[in-house]
RNA sequence: GCGCCCUUAGCUCAACUGGAUAGAGCAUCAGACUUCGGAUCUGAGGGUUGGGGGUUCGACUCCCUCAGGGCGCACCA
């Protein structure tokens, strides 16, 4: 429709013998009394012309040519805005395109099968998923699910290191714990993890194997059986969340395989990488960076830089054509480095794309708590779901925009699940399922009835009922008709929080709808078209829900 | 000190990336179908979009500046 209407201003430029056309933009007005599409050009041309916008726009609408089974009415607005009306018939005709579709309706070829690798959650096995890490991982498997729908060929993708400081000192903090179980006399670090998981783990070693552990060092089976134990407690969270990763990829490997000291001589072999105080440096000044970056420390140890090459190169030669890197703020200050470090062997860094989210700030009795692992004052992604639900969880992190920093009173989020907006959207769906049932008790067949050669519009009687009849129908209508352009707009800016205000919106018309006008009625015809209408606003919500990964049920 | 993000209704957040009258939810107050699910619907109050400049037909949106908050600025990840 964009694009016809489009040709047709077009043309009506160049029968008034104009040239030199800047981009021609519509878009949706805000306010639905300005119709359904709308275009600014006359107030982007005035002024070259020399002459009022509002001139300019009828001089268009005069030479306009466009198909009125489609469009019904002109107008022109504002300062010069030129808005376009939209016939019922053009809208009928939707949302019989809406259920032949089903399922599939709004999915686009956005991607056309692209490689795509989306990384995210990629938190080190040191302690349980807390809150804050629920935001990345929510935001992360939607943006995956979100390219799926749009025809990406996506994997997704947890990177994570066992090998670091912080591994061993988990593997220490579970053998202190062990000794304390056996009755021993211990001194527990304040930097080692506070956490009671730790003892947790330290109990099943215990009950495992006995004394037997007693003069093993804090690397080995310490550290292997915590890894363990505290991964299957990751992937197990994340599943409640409906989240599953592809590919667990190992730092370590990447160690082992070469191909950390392969980025290095690279390097080097082009100038990149020098010595200097026992280090070896990477020269990131040449490349456009404030300064050069330490690669490889004295002690021989790498800086995370390196690994983070190596990792993304493995991508770029596992073939993936577009890598989606989903960070917490904390790590906005590290991709440039690595993006930089990734031209600098040849790859073209803009198939890399790192996604922000700003931070989860935790309220609790009124006071910000500061989350930290070790420190083991956090809430578990566990606890919040155990506690709302996965939806409601799924839904609140998805509902804002990543650019924001969120506040999350979990007193307030368990004392407002009962009436929070996912409930809102998933009690339409839930309400349209019973209607169905209630017709198929009445023995109508919505299959049958479905029949959409009917009009879905009552024919207006005569006095004000007819016409308000219309408009909740109309203004539902128009909502489902818009779901491949919200869709499209958030897999192309990577914003999820447009679909759930998008849903938010259509449920709404729906109640609206449903309060004011009868589906089931006498009138056969006019229940067949407005079970259609319900069957199109069903299948919108639950395309929507499927992607943003929170379920659609029948009743509630 | 420097960089990124943020500041919008009492609270939590939107605003289709520069468009027309800045919108939702929660909270508060007042109302609503004898039949399809009241987890719903209707209405009211609530705003100098942190302050000040600028850019233009037009600014919550872009630029400058000031104030406040978050996150970074390692031979930690």
């Amino acid at each position: 429709m964009k694009q016809y209407l489009q040709d047709c201003v077009k043309a009506s430029l160049t029968s008034l013998g104009l040239t030199q056309i800047p981009v021609l933009t519509f878009e949706k007005p805000r306010i639905t009394g300005h119709g359904d599409l709308t275009t600014n050009i006359a107030m982007v041309m005035a002024k070259s012309l020399r002459m009022p916008a509002r001139q300019v726009a009828q001089n268009i609408v005069d030479h306009l040519e466009i198909d009125s089974t489609l469009v019904d009415r002109i107008e022109i607005a504002g300062s010069g805005f030129i808005n376009f009306h939209f016939t019922d018939e053009f809208y009928r005709k939707q949302l019989t395109e809406i259920l032949q579709q089903g399922r599939d309706f709004g999915r686009l070829n956005l991607g056309n099968r692209k490689k795509t690798q989306v990384e995210f959650v990629s938190a080190n096995p040191t302690g349980p998923l807390t809150v804050g890490h629920g935001r990345g991982a929510v935001y992360g498997d939607t943006i995956a699910r979100l390219l799926e729908w749009t025809n990406y060929d996506v994997t997704r993708e947890y990177y994570f290191n066992n090998a670091g400081r912080q591994m061993r000192i988990l593997g220490d903090s579970v053998r202190l714990r062990y000794l304390e179980l056996l009755g021993e006399k211990i001194d527990f670090p304040q930097e080692h993890y506070q956490g009671e998981y730790i003892k947790d783990i330290a109990l099943h070693l215990k009950e495992r194997y006995g004394h037997t552990l007693r003069d093993n060092p804090p690397e080995g089976i310490f550290k292997e059986y915590a890894e363990q134990e505290i991964f299957d407690d990751i992937k197990k969270t994340l599943l409640r969340l409906n989240i599953k990763h592809d590919v667990y990829y190992n730092e370590n490997s990447l160690y082992e395989s070469g191909k950390v000291n392969e980025v290095i001589s690279e390097l080097r072999k082009k100038g990149l990488a020098y010595d200097q105080d026992g280090a070896v440096w990477f020269k990131a000044s040449s490349l456009g960076i404030e300064k050069d970056k330490v690669i490889m420390k004295s002690t021989g140890e790498p800086t995370y830089r390196l690994p983070d090459i190596a990792y993304h190169r493995e991508k770029f030669r596992r073939g993936f054509e577009l890598m989606i890197d989903v960070l917490g703020a904390d790590h906005v200050a590290t991709y440039p480095d690595v993006l930089a470090g990734l031209n600098a062997l040849g790859y073209d860094p803009s198939c890399v794309k790192v996604l922000i989210h700003q931070f989860v700030t935790i309220v609790q009795d009124g006071e910000v708590v500061k989350m930290s692992t070790r420190k083991a004052n956090f809430i578990t992604l566990d606890e919040l779901i155990d506690e709302v639900d996965a939806d409601v969880v799924r839904y609140f992190f998805l509902m804002r925009s990543i650019g924001s920093h969120l506040n999350f009173d979990l007193k307030l989020a368990k004392e407002q699940s009962e009436a929070n907006p996912v409930y809102y959207l998933q009690y339409a769906h839930a309400r349209i399922a019973s209607i169905i049932r209630h017709a198929e008790s009445l023995g109508i067949n919505p299959q049958v009835v479905g029949d959409l050669s009917l009009p879905v519009r009552r024919i207006p009687q005569s006095g004000t009922e007819g016409k308000l009849v219309e408009r909740e129908e109309l203004e539902l209508m128009k909502m489902l008709a818009n779901f491949p352009d919200v869709v499209e707009s958030c897999a192309t800016t990577y914003e999820p929080h447009r679909l759930a205000e998008y849903l938010h919106d259509v449920a709404g018309c729906f109640h609206k709808f449903y309060h004011v006008h009868r589906v089931v009625t006498d009138d056969q015809q006019l229940t067949a078209a407005r079970i259609a209408l319900c069957l199109g606003t069903k299948t919108v919500l639950a395309n929507g829900f499927s992607i943003l990964g929170i379920s659609a049920p029948m009743k509630m």
